[in-house]
DNA sequence: CTGTATCCAGGTAGATACTG
DNA sequence: CAGTATCTACCTGGATACAG
């Protein structure tokens, strides 16, 4: 999660993109759909509110998830995954598989 | 690369290996085959010796690279992929997959 | 509910210089 | 060549408290 400029080869800014400490759990958390901040932050224990904020804005920012925000009171705002984030299914896929493969032994 | 003891999901503790910041670099790197150490930080532009040093020995420990010395003068020292190092390939390549599809139009 | 604002501890990473 | 030893800056992440 460096921000460095000079990074400019497209996989070193994607493993720069995933590498939050809870990137890749949102990101898993909203491939079952659209979801409210607070359900998200229930979603992943752990977390705090200054840390999902912060990631949220990051993702949405580089075009991962869309935020909704809602007029409502008390208000309402709803995350979901873009076409882009639900892409990431691929690598998601492909670390998780790894990680059944390799991990396990452990703990 | 957080060294929580407390994450216990394998999916996490793959994230957690792969998160550093040349951790990946390193791996992509050593994909070529086994390689000398200088020979690796010279193929790195930007690290510098202590950052090799120490993802080195951290992805010695967790099993995704071998050490190989051998008693010469000067030293002589290769670094080396496991199985478990090479079966890295199908994330590596999905990250460098979605990387190329959605990265790209940037910079 | 959905954030913002602070404050703070610890870790990550860089730059050298030096050793066997 | 293959590291080790320091010293330091910066950033990440956690804990609250508070606001709209």
């Amino acid at each position: 999660m460096q921000q460095n400029k000079i990074d400019t080869c497209p996989f070193q800014e994607a493993m720069d993109l995933m590498s939050g400490k809870w990137t890749m759990t949102i990101i898993n958390t909203l491939m079952a759909g659209k979801m409210r901040f607070k359900v998200l932050e229930r979603s992943i224990p752990g977390i705090n509110t200054r840390m999902l904020v912060k990631e949220l804005k990051q993702l949405e920012k580089t075009g991962v998830l869309t935020r909704t925000a809602y007029a409502t009171v008390p208000p309402t705002v709803e995350y979901a995954l873009s076409e882009k984030g639900i892409s990431l299914t691929s690598v998601l896929a492909a670390v998780q598989d790894w990680a059944l493969k390799n991990m396990q032994t452990k703990n």
